[in-house]
Formats: structure tokens, sequence, C-alpha cells
DNA sequence: TTGTAAGCGTTATCAC
DNA sequence: GTGATAACGCTTACAA
């Protein structure tokens, strides 16, 4: 491997120059700084970041700790993150903690060793309690679900309002016995279900049914099969992500109950399935871009200064109206 | 930060008993080592990776390079790569490279200098020809896509046999006028293709279209308007992944064309979506879990000795049959 | 069995 | 403007 020593020897200066030369930021004689960058050039070299970070005490790498990578919503936000950070030269160290707070744990500790720069980070509602011990340590911010403490800074979206948005929609459009299926392991289902029965109270109705489980596909089924075989069956079900809507589909397409007719059907985030199942599903879309640009500019920031005081910003969802909402 | 030399002080030794006792690697007195291992405890210390790498000229990262993070296969890929990586105390640094050979350079240079044990890397086909530079610096591992040379470890489907068996299938259930969709960017993709003829071809038939496209949604979609709109309408159509399948789905719905009556379908890898469409898409489902642990394990094995000669996994495929391939 | 010290590739400090 | 040199945290000859 070639080094600065490298460079050094065959530009004929220190290496000190060479660091001088690449950082720019010391005034080099123009001779000077010509030779080195030809050296450089010639050896093809390239600076040791590990080295770097060692010396620096910090590193040009950040953590991207999320709940399910194979989440649509989470892959979305992960893109947009890897693009926004690589522009300011940051790689991303992507982990997975399948909603799970030991895996949790054990992933922050392995950024922390890693000496990232800083994390974004979607954790589960165990987690919040343990989490001030974290956040002393390294730069954080949270997507995504919301932190009881304060003291960090936070991309959320404005799930009352979404959920409201979401709700109305069905209810302008004729549904009346509404179900909700949110998510438990986190304050976004639980916002959510705010702005659900919110909208409900409107229009001086309450809900058929508010569920909180686990936000996965087979809770998703089973909860709608439940809904199903009640004697109170709902006309229409929202559900809080993507997954839920998988499973509830399902149920749907197992009992045959035929979706906007007999029951309609609203949830969160764009996926690509959403608009090829029949009818397409109407969703509460997330500006994931955003989400993800953002988090990584507040991350950046707080890494440059680590004392400004904590920032929440809250982002809105788009309304994207299909067919699964609307009665023939 | 707490560092060695913390460790060292207050158990009344050297940084290198500190070290070695860590290490286990040295044989040192019991007392000693218990007083060590008291003050690691107390005062909660943790290695730091970052100058262990230095030092060793190694880490305990392996990176993962692949084409598109938002394609069910990859990461599916990744968490099995993620999972074996971790029983073997690894951590994995995933990449996109979007298709794009300048990114796929960027981000092999950015591991290698992130001194990364090795690298699990699905190349573009372009990318081929400059892969020998990278073969020498580090231990590498293909998945998903043959390279030309064979010099390198790699762990594929057997996609001959593959696309035969599925295309065999849709024969078998009375289409003969079928047409291929395959990716342009990957060997797979060429593959493919060729069990798609050669099923043919045993039938004494010749294909109505074969087309290598991007492996796109927007590509997919494309082609299947043309193969619809052309003299010679193909009764069956075969993709070669899930977003070509996407969007050749979206072509059939807008042209309101039903499957599998007027058009059999089926296509690789298993997605969430694939059973929520209706009919269900028949799929050749790839074993992503066994995919990702052989690749990490082979990995590793060339870490360990970067002399031994080149191995290649083939693994086999399962083909799913549901409604989108049999007429009713 | 343990300590001393060199060195991994950088960068920052202090001389000149 | 530039060059020595120390230091980041760790491991490992080499000594003792």
């Amino acid at each position: 491997m070639t080094s600065i020593k490298d460079v050094a020897k065959a530009a004929g200066v220190s290496t000190a120059t060479v660091s001088r030369v690449l950082a720019n930021n010391a005034p080099i004689k123009a001779e000077t700084r010509k030779r080195v960058l030809e050296a450089v050039a010639k050896l093809n070299y390239r600076p040791n970041l590990i080295a770097r970070s060692l010396r620096a005490q910090k590193s040009t790498k950040i953590g991207l700790v999320v709940s399910d990578i194979r989440n649509p919503f989470f892959t979305a936000i992960g893109r947009a993150v890897e693009d926004a950070a690589y522009e300011q030269g940051y790689s991303v160290l992507m982990c997975n903690t399948d909603e799970n707070p030991e895996k949790e744990e054990l992933y922050l500790n392995l950024l922390y060793d890693e000496n990232v720069a800083g994390v974004i980070f979607s954790p589960t509602q165990q987690f919040s309690a343990s989490f001030n011990s974290y956040d002393t340590r390294m730069p954080f911010v949270i997507i995504d679900r919301a932190l009881e403490s304060k003291g960090t800074d936070m991309v959320l979206l404005d799930n009352v309002s979404a959920a409201y948005e979401l709700t109305k929609h069905l209810l302008d459009n004729g549904y009346r016995k509404l179900a909700g299926l949110f998510g438990d392991v986190s304050t976004t289902g639980q916002e959510r279900s705010l702005g659900f029965q919110k909208a409900l109270e409107d229009f001086q109705l309450k809900p058929v049914a508010a569920h909180f489980i686990p936000p996965r596909i087979q809770q998703g089924y089973d909860a709608t099969i439940a809904l199903l075989d009640s004697t109170n069956r709902p006309d229409a079900i929202l559900t809080s992500n993507s997954l839920l809507m998988a499973g509830a589909l399902q149920a749907l397409r197992d009992k045959k109950i035929s979706v906007p007719n007999e029951m309609g059907l609203v949830g969160f985030d764009e996926t690509t399935w959403g608009e090829l199942v029949d009818p397409p599903i109407t969703v509460m879309a997330q500006p994931t871009e955003e989400i993800g640009r953002t988090a990584t500019e507040l991350l950046f920031q707080r890494i440059q200064e680590p004392s400004r005081s904590p920032k929440t910003v809250i982002l809105n969802g788009t309304l994207l109206v299909k067919g699964s909402s609307k009665k023939k």
C-alpha cells in the first residue's frame, strides 16, 4: 500500500508538506505543490482513512440503524441518507435491528467502537428509556419515531395530521365503520391512531376497532381476519404501515372481500406493489427522500456543533388517492 | 473515551499486558489477569477497533456492494450476509451502486480505503473488464452475476436450469408464443435467456421475442407495451427479475389483458407483492438466505487463506407455481 | 511472566 | 514555507 511517506520521498519533501498540500490548509510554494501533486498522481496515492480517523479522533462514516431493512420505507430512507452523506464525503454503515432492543444496543455499541461520526436511528419504544446514556457519547438524529426525551434531533412525519387526512378521506367517501391497525413498537403507531380518532370524532363517530399489534405481515393478516369475523364488521380499514397493509390485503383476498365496495382500504407508505394490486391502494406517502436528507443534514450540523440546541423537523405526507378507497 | 492506557493504570500493569489479556494469546499470571479484567469491567473499556485495524492492517468489517438496495432480492441477501458476518464478529458496510460502473469503482475504492477485510459484490458487466486490478488488493466474492475471468470466488444460481424449468412450466401449461424480458447489465440475464431458448427448442419452438433491457420497472413496462402492440403478440411473458415483472404487470393492467388466460406470466424472485396481486405470480424463488450465507463463508475462507484456489458455488432455485401461469 | 518501545498512516505543533 | 516530531490506541518483537 502506498503511504504518505512514499509520496514524500518521491516528491523530495516531508510527510508534513504532503499532508498540507492535500489538506490545502497552509501556504505552500506553487512549485512544491506541483511536485507533490505529481507524485500523488504518479503513485496513485489515496490517504488511508483509518489512520486519518485515528489521528483525528473522528471518522467520515455515519451509522444508519433501521428496524427493518426489508421495509421499503427504510430502504428508501437508506438510499436518501447514502446520497446526502456521500455528497459530504461520508460513507454509511447500515444496520438492521429487526425491532429488537437487544440488537439495537448491540449495533449502537458496534458503531461507537467503529468511531462513527454520528448515527441516524429509528428506535423501538422499549429502547427509549435507556437512550440517554448513548446520546452523550455520539451525535444522534432520530427518524420516524418520536423519542420521549426531547434532548435529541429528530425528523418526523406529522403523523396526527397525516392519519387525520387519510381517515377523513375515507369518511368523505361514505365509509362509516372504520377499523385501524397500528404498530405497537413505536410512538408512530400511537400518533397515527390519534389522528384516526380525531377525524372520527369530527364526524361524531367512534371507531369499530383500533388495534395495536406488531408491525408485521402476519399480524396484519390475523387482525384483519378477526375483524372480518367479528359481529361488528368494519366497512373500511386503515393500516399504519405497508407490512400491515400487505397482511390485511391477503386476509381480504382469502375471505373474498371486494375492495373498495365491501371494504375500503387506506394505509401509509408508497410501495412497488401498492399500485399493482387491484384495486391500487390509497396511501399517505411519506417524503422519504426529504426525511433521509434532512436527517443527514441535521446530523452533520450536530457533528460540527455538538452543543447546539436540539431541533425537531416535522414533515408532511402526501395523500395519493387510488381505487381502494372510493366506492363505485 | 477510555483507552488501554487507563485500564493499564487502573490495574497497575503495562498496556502490553492488558493487550495480552484481552487477546488471550500469551501466558499471564492468573492474578494479573484478574486485576486486568476487573479494571476493564470497572472502566467499561472496549477496545478501539479503528486503532486495532490500523495496527493489524486488517479490520473486522466486510463490504457488501449491491446494485440496487431497493430490489427485494438484494435486501434479502443483505440480511443473510449481515447475520452470517455478525456470527463471526464482523460488521457489514452495505453500499449501493445503482448499476453504475462509476459508482462501483467509487465504492470499491472507498471500501479499500476503509481497510475492509473483504467484499461481497454483484458487479455490472461493464465492470468485469477492469476487475482484475482489484481482486489482487482485497479478497472478493462475487454474487448473483458470473464474472468473465474465473479467478474469483462466486456464488451463483444455476440460471440456465432455473430459466429452463420456468419456461418448461409455461410450455407444459399450453402456452406456445413466449416472450422473454432479460436484464442487460449482467451475465445473469444472458444465462436466463439461454435456458429460455433451450426449453423452447425442446418443444421445437422459437421465442416470439427475447429483449435485453435495463432491469428497471419503466423498461419492463415499455417493453411489454411494445409486445402487446406487435403483430405477433405473445401468449406468455417471462421476466428475469422482479422489477421487470412489476413493469410488465403494470402494462398488462393498463392494456386490460387478463392473466393467466390472455397472457401467462412467470418471473424470478419472491416478493411481498407477488402473492398479493391477482392472480399471484408464479416465480423461480432464489435461496437468498443460502446465497448470502455461502458468500460470507467463502469470503472468510479466502481472508484466512488468500492463496486457496477460487471456488464457484452453484445453487438451485425453487419453482413456486401460482395462478399466473395456468389457464383456467 | 511482564515491561519497554517501535510502528501502523495520519495530522498538528513547534521550530527554523 | 517547510521539516522534525509527537501523538491518536493498539499490538508485538525484544528484553528483562
